[in-house]
DNA sequence: AGTATAATGAACAATTCGTTTATTTATTGG
DNA sequence: CCAATAAATAAACGAATTGTTCATTATACT
């Protein structure tokens, strides 16, 4: 099979393209950021950029696209090996990934990157909630279980949100051990560690 | 008290503003739009939007603003009248309050706002919710009870992404009904509905 | 009615964008 | 190593948009 195999020059280009980038949002967000900063400190010419991408999202996209790839695959790997070294679930994993790639989610999810870049996030997540609750959800169908969409996009949210709030709050408590808290607040719920579900919920 | 009474042409003009400002995020999303855009809609002169406000992000932010202070207001109000009409506490409050606004809220939630206005609506819940759990966790320290900025933030993450999925779609369910929705999931957890927590949680 | 204030349109320099062009430089494959 | 090919470059361009100033006109307040 023939391969083009990139030439090398356009590799180093666009990888120092994408890490500019990526090291100007996190200083100034990205709403700021001019096609000529990010040539600038690629040590590009601006030119050059258009060769390559339409325009800033598009390398933005890029980046996500491959990191998303890299998770969906730790994860089908981590499944693949049942109970090996330190597994723990794919939850555990998303944590992980983020904690290691923590500069792209931040700029993904709190840097104030296109809306449109968050809304392509939420909706794989959302459709992976899709995919992976949808049985478990119609196998009891009849059991005054709430919709799919409505399960999944709860369970969307509420990850992708403690995601954003944990890493702008600056990662504190590790990976492992966030998840974990996710991972009792979603599955067993908040009443055990405050009791009324709500003034009025108790008729 | 002297409170200054505003210019009848002031008021007007910044409604105009604002009005025009909503209506076009909602046609073509934010980013896109520009200050003559603005002007053009309200049917004015683009030197007058300088005289009120500096950009495109202090008008927006003068609406959410104003609809926050609303919110607020209305769920204090509920607060006050304890088992009133159709009452049923802060959370039905706030998705009532969405659907009523239904167009800025989606415009702040994913119209592609500033990133800096959606931020500045995640610090206001995440207040709000420590305010109101803070004493509720503390009354049960020892328990196991997870620290209270982790649970808050899972408390506003999972309701501000609830309700941005919720408003995306939308607007399936009534807002009463989608407000029970979440109760139970952030109550009750959904281990109820999907049995094991996570495969390998049951160690 | 008379004064104060707001809105206006024209004009301005400064940025940024996206494209075109001719030229130089680097990589690949033989 | 050489030649063919492809990529990067700098200069220049028109078009949009921004934010400001200024003189003039219209409107609201008391």
């Amino acid at each position: 099979m023939n391969e083009p195999r990139i030439d090398r020059r356009v590799s180093r280009t666009r990888r120092h393209l994408r890490q500019a980038l990526m090291a100007l949002i996190l200083e100034n967000g990205y709403d700021e950021i001019t096609i000529e900063d990010i040539t600038d400190r690629a040590d590009l010419g601006r030119t050059t950029f258009y060769l390559h991408y339409r325009d800033k999202e598009a390398l933005l996209l890029e980046s996500l696209e491959a990191t998303a790839e890299e998770l969906r695959g730790q994860i089908r790997l981590e499944r693949m090996q049942p109970e090996s070294s330190s597994a723990g679930g794919p939850i555990q994993e998303v944590f992980r990934h983020a904690a290691l790639n923590s500069d792209l989610y931040k700029i993904i999810l709190s840097g104030g990157a296109a809306s449109r870049v968050l809304n392509y996030v939420r909706e794989m997540l959302l459709e992976a909630a899709v995919e992976f609750f949808g049985p478990r959800l119609a196998a009891r169908r009849g059991e005054n279980v709430p919709p799919v969409d409505s399960f999944a996009g709860y369970f969307a949210s509420a990850l992708l949100g403690y995601l954003t709030w944990w890493l702008d709050k600056g990662m504190p408590y590790g990976p492992d051990e966030v998840a974990d808290l996710f991972i009792r607040l979603f599955f067993n719920g908040a009443q055990q560690y405050i009791g009324e579900p709500s003034r009025d919920k108790a008729k």
